[in-house]
DNA sequence: CCGAATCCTTTTTGATACTG
DNA sequence: CAGTATCAAAAAGGATTCGG
């Protein structure tokens, strides 16, 4: 298998730009540990960053299709995100990273 | 679980941030796929970036154990790259990641 | 509360040139 | 071949502001 040549690689070239996008992996992180639908200000308040990087991490995730966005007409706007069916299936391997983290007692710089 | 108080999150924070860089997941990946020791210019090559980009980032594998890097004083000097052990075990989540993409036929941006 | 536009600061990249 | 130093250009982040 020749890594430059593989047809999918253009597209796992693309995952990687993205998961790579600050706070994004966290983002996804998140919402599957709280298991529940979190609205902007929580996931701000989680990941810990301005609103300007939640607001594009979570538009482009959306664009990817990893991340819907459910809102209600309400007063004020109420709205929350939740991973997609694929986002969720992307889970297993974003949490055996941080098993492989817990497990080796890694020390990064 | 509150992911702001795990105390393993600094650490997996830091995993993320490593892993953000880029080309640097590239590079992990092509260690794995080859298994063989690389060299400089074949990893350049591989992930088509700049010599100045893989210098960094086989730097800061190295820095983190991620990366073995010998060399023979040869003439010219012979170096070659390897992951280390706990790279190789992170090997299976970096594949998983590239098999979801690989089935669910993804349309990225 | 949600989140985008502006605009400025910080970070990152990579071309080039050069050493061992 | 295997890198590193420099430096200019590009990309990304975030504080602020403002509208729905």
């Amino acid at each position: 298998m020749d890594v430059e040549c593989n047809p999918i690689f253009s597209e796992v070239d693309k995952l990687i730009s993205l998961l790579g996008k600050s706070k994004l992996l966290h983002i996804l992180y998140i919402l599957h540990l709280k298991e529940k639908p979190l609205s902007f200000s929580d996931i701000k308040r989680l990941v810990d960053s301005s609103s300007t990087t939640v607001s594009r991490r979570l538009r482009e995730l959306e664009d990817n299709n990893l991340v819907n966005r459910t809102s209600f007409s309400t007063r004020p706007v109420t709205v929350y995100y939740t991973l997609t069916q694929i986002a969720q299936l992307l889970a297993p391997t974003i949490q055996s990273m941080y098993d492989w983290v817990e497990n080796h007692n890694l020390k990064l710089i």
